[in-house]
DNA sequence: GCAAAGTTTGCAACATTATAACATTTGCAG
DNA sequence: CTGCAAATGTTATAATGTTGCAAACTTTGC
């Protein structure tokens, strides 16, 4: 599989939004799943950039394109995605975000830059590991891990906003 | 210290209150900040249980004892709990949840039970540092980590809902 | 004590995020 | 074509969280 580029440098981000397209498409086909139009341009209007974006920015992209769309239109095209595994749902800033690694079954680390936004998203086994593990320990059986960290992405480091 | 009781089994939970309240006084008390009797209120409506309650829940319970308070009280005073570490917002389910272990210096594991709602929190070493390792090694800076984990705590595996 | 300053609370309005309920349309199988 | 299921449209509403300003209370300096 080809590797990802980073994020947090300038990159062919085209590449990244074809890149995930294509996976949707591959995935559902192969899921049986219908990626219907509103469902893939939600998608893409998220891809569009490597920061997590909320459902009402997506419900006023679409607005702004013609297409005025309610909330539920928004939210039920978000479920289907979440549904398999194209996009993440980020709960410490409810919005959602590309996935990754679509089609790969993974547990996911997301590094959130509070400075400008962007995010990474990581698939650590040493981490999984660890809380497997702990989890274990308390005889507590997972389901589901939200692991969300916040910080500075090493772009954002030292230009610490004394412009 | 004294060792805590699980949350899960029947204990003694006058005792966890009680001494959540006293932690909380000695805290306050160290760091001049003022345990206001709204803020000392939330704090024990927070901890009249193990499972995480939404900051309307308080509001209501607030109103139900004839305190009739507006949203901003209650945001206020958990915004209080929170920058001195007594109590714990669990992102993905907008609520709050008594620290167990305000005034030690932690990074917190929440084990929540989707079954009972019952949230046990933890701290333990090997999940920050494999976390710290993954992040250092994408040179971020971590500044503050959201770790949630949904499943069945051991008191609610094996019954599941077949009654 | 007393006034000034700072902190906390009350209060009203509002903003944001998410869902419920029901009608309509679309895609597809028989 | 017909009928069913899935998807979307539409309206309203629920749930969560914030802003801004005024009033009350606490602390501090004198
Ligand atoms: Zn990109
Ligand atoms: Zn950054
Ligand atoms: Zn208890
Ligand atoms: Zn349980």
């Amino acid at each position: 599989m080809p590797e990802r580029a980073l994020p947090y440098r300038p990159h062919n981000h085209e590449a990244c939004v074809s890149q995930a397209l294509t996976d949707a498409q591959d995935i559902c086909r192969q899921q049986n799943a219908r990626l219907t139009p509103i469902r893939e341009r939600v998608l893409e209007l998220i891809w569009q950039s490597h920061k997590p974006l909320g459902a009402y920015d997506i419900l006023a992209q679409l607005g702004a394109e013609g297409h005025k769309a309610a909330p539920p239109t928004v939210y039920r095209a978000l479920d289907f995605l979440l549904q398999y595994g194209l996009v993440h749902r980020i709960s410490s800033l409810n919005a959602f975000i590309g996935c990754a690694h679509a089609g790969e079954h993974h547990r996911s680390t997301f590094l959130i830059c509070r400075e400008c936004g962007i995010v990474l998203e990581l698939a650590v086994d040493t981490v999984t590991n660890a809380i497997e593990s702990a989890a274990k320990a308390e005889a507590f059986q997972v389901e589901d891990i939200t692991l969300e960290i916040s910080g500075l992405c090493p772009s954002c480091q030292g230009s610490t906003s004394h412009a």
